[in-house]
DNA sequence: GCAGTAACTTAACGTTGTTAACTTAACACC
DNA sequence: GGTGTTAAGTTAACAACGTTAAGTTACTGC
């Protein structure tokens, strides 16, 4: 009975051909730039057979995104941190924003494109909340620790409003330079000191005595 | 020679006509929902119609936004602000987010889209610059302001640097609530605490003596 | 009256995502 | 070992899109 497990290697192996295709041609084109077509000419099908595959365009753009997501988490997770919950703080906002420089294409259709709410799937229910491959989860264990040592003021005990918080402002930073940062309109600073700054004062709102420590 | 004029203020009617037909299809449908047919069919005018008035859709969605930062810099004006520099910029801030939260898909196209870079014309160089037109302008005078007042913390000398960054931070809480507000994967605070939050940790992390004030 | 201008229309092009109908090859079964 | 079934992949086509080229038409200045 191998014939099976063959035919559905072969499958997911033509899946990935069209999988790999399309993010080669997302990273430099971005989502509205890659047609349907272009991806087939790549991989040397015709364009209906992605269908049979995926349902829609949107859908294996999701799927790579999919992918994205679990590869963040995965930097996070393997990034040697600091064991100072602040200073780690720092270094996850940091890594965050080197992904959403280095990859702006998939972060902008990951973080910055609405996408029609659909019901959450086995694979997702096994990334959601796991921190090894759930970057959200990850970022908000990190303030629950930064919470439990007493890092934080006290009022500020809802480590998702404040993990919301936090990734919100990486978020504005990275979204804007992709969205804006080519407008001659604003006189942008460098991205590092904005990148930079942002974590400083965040954090500094954020930690009990505000007024003495961080370097 | 009254000739001219009538012409031209009747060109410049049907052109109204366009933007305000493409306005009010646009805050419904979006960038990508509204096509330059739809537009054209409100207006019962042929679709070419539109390209004697604007070079093509971009452009034609441009010009709506140009309105769009025009009134946004006017409501920053024209709103009643605290004498305080801090509350203030505490009051942009929750006017930019209230702007953000009501025009989705104006905020969407304005802030969360990447456009060609353009060459400014002369009304751009009119606005640019002129806190009455200009928002970013407001801000950086602000922000300048709490400067001079010696709000800050002393190394922050860099108006430009700090209206950046605080102008990222609202902008991130927005952005985020515009493309992953719906997303069943995070257990998202309501918008409103998102955003007061956010204010207040990114202020109380710029002001002088973060420990002690504050409400 | 006539030439010219400019707003506007009709027709068309090339591209897009997607569906319907088909080919074709491999397998399971009697 | 022929036969029916399944499913990957193809071809052709649809409707919608932004946009251009060519034509119409109404009004203006001379």
């Amino acid at each position: 009975m191998g014939v099976k497990e063959r035919r559905e290697r072969e499958k997911s192996e033509t899946r990935d051909k069209i999988l790999d295709a399309a993010r080669e041609l997302f990273i430099t084109e971005g989502y509205e730039g890659v047609s349907m077509r272009k991806v087939a000419e790549k991989i040397e099908y015709s364009p209906t057979a992605i269908y049979v595959h995926f349902p829609d365009k949107n859908e294996l753009f999701r799927e790579l995104c999919h992918q994205d997501y679990a590869r963040l988490a995965e930097v996070f997770q393997s990034s040697v941190m600091s064991t100072d919950p602040v200073d780690r703080l720092k270094q996850i906002g940091a890594i965050y924003i080197e992904f959403g420089t280095r990859y702006p294409n998939h972060y902008k259709f990951m973080f910055m494109t609405p996408h029609p709410a659909h019901e959450p799937d086995d694979v997702d229910r096994e990334m959601m909340g796991n921190p090894e491959m759930d970057a959200y989860a990850f970022l908000k264990w990190a303030v629950q620790q930064a919470i439990d040592a007493g890092c934080f003021r006290e009022e500020l005990r809802d480590a998702a409003l404040v993990s919301q918080t936090l990734w919100a402002s990486v978020h504005g930073v990275i979204a804007l330079e992709i969205a804006k940062g080519c407008d001659a309109w604003v006189d942008w600073r460098p991205l590092r000191d904005r990148a930079e700054m942002m974590l400083d004062i965040t954090l500094r709102g954020l930690i009990r005595t505000a007024g003495g420590e961080g370097k």
